[in-house]
DNA sequence: ACAATAGGCAAGCCTTCACTTGCCTATCAA
DNA sequence: TTGATAGGCAAGTGAAGGCTTGCCTATTGT
């Protein structure tokens, strides 16, 4: 799949693991409420466009879904593409081919 | 620990990524080995200081460890870094501060 | 000693990326 | 309807990253 270049690009950013770590702590936040969150408790300057970037690659990278609801768009965590994104490396048995995995 | 910034940076490119493959079929090789192997293998055109630097930077992550033999020097994979390090958002279990992690 | 092999250092190029700024759309409350 | 709230789009900037090129050091074999 060519998904595992979005997902560890998604993770390259330490802003959006911090992100990851509040949509861990609290799942379906809008985008304000992450604004808030990041500028309280991390001291982040960061502007409201920059952030929804931010989870615009995390969604990219399947790591956020949205959902609309009015006005307002919450953003879930989905932590499944993490689970097995790793064990490429810490199985040392190559009973499959490697490729197309990049 | 600062290194889980350099740790994510250091999987973020898929060159990297290969060559951690290249070193878990056969850990201890060396950068003419990895070079021919990664042009042979995988058809990259790449010059061997661009591969010398991604080495650098895969060890500066701790996940490539070197020794000097005489004009060899040969590349070991690390792999205990990988371990935890997405389960920072595995566990929905708040139950330690999650500063200073990135 | 000399050449070949294995690797390192540093400057430069070019692309990608994070972030900002400015403006626009949509929904809701008064 | 008007204003406030929640969010989106797009162009521009500046810095970081990947890669190349050129040259240099160290070790080994003949």
């Amino acid at each position: 799949m060519v998904v595992a270049d979005d997902l560890f690009k998604a993770l390259a950013d330490p802003t959006r693991r911090i992100i990851l770590d509040e949509l861990t702590e609290k799942s379906g936040q809008t985008l304000f409420e992450i604004c808030s969150r990041l500028s309280m408790k991390h001291q982040l300057g960061i502007s409201r466009q920059a952030i929804s970037q931010h989870l615009a690659t995390l969604e990219a990278a399947g790591l956020v879904e949205t959902r609309r609801e009015g006005r307002y768009k919450f953003h879930d965590l989905n932590t499944a593409p993490l689970r097995h994104i790793v064990q490429r490396w810490l199985t040392p048995d190559p009973s499959e081919p490697e490729e197309s995995t990049s």
